[in-house]
DNA sequence: ATATGGTTTTGTCAACCGACAAGTTAAATT
DNA sequence: AATTTAACTTGTCGGTTGACAAAACCATAT
């Protein structure tokens, strides 16, 4: 009972803590309910912290948003490019069709990316050009060359960059993104393991078909 | 200038004009901004009426938007019912491909549906219990009764009900929900006729090829 | 012309919002 | 132990929101 070495852990202040926790509740809040409906003090209130802490480290609700939203940005882009890494030396198709995989399956761990970028991309505020610029233009980018593997494979859909990305992103995301209708509409979790792999693979033969013997 | 019958026209109070004003304008309010974030003075301006109109004539917020939700879903289950009559006739996999592209076209002409479905399928308030079984359920029933046909074609892609609704209804409406971040990418405006015309084609390949010869 | 009842307009209220500022506490440095 | 600095707390301001109520308006029937 001689150990005692509290170095980090009864650290009653711990501002990383506190900005973590902040920027975790502000992205469940943001995407779900949109920047103008998420108030500050719901924030503060579910990120169980006191009331002022958002604007002492952050300043304002946008500069919030601009981080909360560049935290799971990033986040995305390491997940997926660590599963582009695993998926290297696969090759034709079933590199393909192991992208879409892994895409259906982030899309499934992290709804509040899609969620932001619906919220975002209807209505016609600075935000918006901000979030494409910033994020959704690479993003488009690297699908976009995806879809010229698939063109230089004679396995690509017949149709153009723009509407590869809108249908499989929204093929993609939607079923999780609006779980919750999905699970009043036939009281199944689509974001249960089991499902997820189903859409997953449903979604990959759909759009890069096997080559059947 | 003697003609002077101004029987209707000069009526500067009319009820039914200032309710219908304010269902559209709800409508946009509500479908783009959630909600909570829609206010019901904004909504009373952009509907070019005055302050307390909306408590007059609905009574409350709530109560607007079961209206204007009621008005868009019975549009819509007109326009899409008279679409599936016209092509009563077609037989086999023309039939769904017919479906497909009705469908697309729909979403391409009233964008403010999807936009609602999303906002209010991210979150757990009564309006999405209200949402799904007064319209989402028959809507999700018709698609599965499509879906079936195919399967009975032999035609259908290899997934459940669940995961066909999902993907038909992303794919089909978030490059129209999203316009505006879809102008930002490409500079294309995905609503125009020649678009939309080659995302319902694009789509009904995908969904439902035609069998080649 | 007068009364009536359906509309529209305006005034008001309590609750909430984001932001700021002044205060308080705890940790690090000297 | 004294001082400085970072982290947190609380009070308050101007502004907005949804709701309600009273007042003004107006077409029509009498």
């Amino acid at each position: 009972m001689a150990l005692s070495i509290p170095s980090t852990l009864p650290r009653i202040r711990d501002a990383e803590a506190t900005r973590d926790k902040l920027l975790e509740a502000a992205l469940e809040s943001f995407s779900t309910r949109g920047f103008e409906a998420s108030s500050t003090r719901l924030i503060e209130e579910n990120a169980g912290v006191k009331r002022g802490l958002i604007n002492y480290h952050f300043g304002s609700k946008l500069e919030l948003w601009e981080q909360a939203v560049g935290r799971i940005m990033s986040i995305g882009a390491q997940e997926l490019g660590l599963a582009m890494d695993q998926g290297r030396d696969i090759d034709g198709v079933a590199r393909l069709r192991y992208f879409v995989r892994a895409y259906v399956r982030f899309c499934a761990r992290h709804p509040e990316v899609n969620r932001l970028m619906i919220q975002e991309g209807m209505r016609d505020e600075p935000r918006l050009g901000w979030l494409t610029s910033h994020h959704v233009k690479p993003w488009y980018k690297s699908v976009s060359r995806i879809f010229d593997e698939a063109r230089a494979l004679g396995v690509a859909p017949d149709m153009d960059h723009l509407n590869f990305y809108y249908i499989l992103t929204g093929a993609a995301t939607l079923i999780f993104s609006n779980a919750l209708e999905a699970r009043q509409l036939t009281g199944v979790d689509s974001r249960s393991e089991t499902q997820v792999t189903r859409h997953a693979d449903v979604l990959a033969n759909l759009l890069f078909p096997e080559i059947k013997p």
